[in-house]
DNA sequence: TCCTAATCTGGAATGATTCCGAAATGAATA
DNA sequence: TATTCATTTCGGAATCATTCCAGATTAGGA
């Protein structure tokens, strides 16, 4: 496992010299405490601003950047526009249930060989990124009914 | 195999009882002769309008939409403001070069048995998406100095 | 306690995409 | 060929996540 804590954080932080303000420490609760939700900039906001007196959207977005950019947490783009993060570091598939938006974490049994592609292509991976799409077990558990006429996304069927 | 081509999607519109106007015509082609590109709405929307008198970006939006709905493209949900849509249907991962945003198609020797997701995770596949990201045989090939100093993108290091 | 680079902030700006009502037009039919 | 109308197109406004900015604040070393 390769789950983010506060204390990797917050240790983190430290190494790499960066400020531990408040907003930071509120937002690394946040991060840590929903980090199963593949949280985006929204929700990290809202988590914070229970956790810390003072914080602006803009400085968890610029947090968040910051902390994908040291290699944190992970920086997933998504969604079209509602990106989100995720602290899971193993390699893994997210499964994506079209239906209630919920990102589930499918460990990769075998996955495809960087080293195959740099060698066919020359083409040198440095992060990688997989969804599948679908419909989790509770969606498929509801009535019939509920998942009809529901159309997943406006524009991918 | 399973590209796109101008005679099939035009045959694909026919059956599905979509008006075949200059617009989509145009568009058609845009999409066909950039389909290794991978193109975004706005590459389509110039290329379209080399092609005909009178299109819109609206038009181009509503199109790119209802051809991936209709599983004629797919659309990519990418590069946080720059969707794509692709015309290569078959299973494959976007090798995506984070210096000159090139995507390559890798086709997938092996892949994840949608089968055993749902076995052990209840969870039904219905679309797939992979992506590696890292850098181009030809960006490799550019002096270090140009490739130094170059972030890769603002967040995701 | 001082000092300064690092952070934070609110609001304006950005930019892709969507929405909307009205005008235009394929193409089936008479 | 003319008629008809559901489909499509259009442009411009609206949306909305994210970024930018310039000034105010502050963590933390000296």
């Amino acid at each position: 496992m390769n789950m983010i804590t506060k204390e990797g954080l917050i240790g983190q932080l430290r190494e790499k010299g960066l400020k531990l303000t408040p907003q930071r420490l509120a937002i690394v609760d946040a991060l840590v405490e929903n980090r199963h939700l593949h949280p985006g900039a929204r929700l990290i906001y809202a988590e914070a601003a229970k956790r810390t007196k003072t914080v602006s959207l803009s400085t968890v977005y610029a947090t968040l950047g910051e902390f994908a950019q040291q290699g944190l947490i992970k920086f997933l783009e998504f969604d079209r526009m509602d990106n989100r993060y995720e602290g899971n570091l193993e390699e893994h598939i997210n499964l994506v249930c079209r239906r209630c938006g919920k990102i589930i974490d499918y460990h990769i049994p075998t996955s495809i060989e960087p080293k195959d592609i740099a060698r066919e292509l020359g083409f040198v991976v440095t992060d990688a990124r997989m969804e599948y799409y679908g419909y989790c077990r509770d969606c498929l558990a509801q009535p019939k009914e509920v998942m009809a006429g529901e159309q997943t996304r406006d524009q991918d069927g």
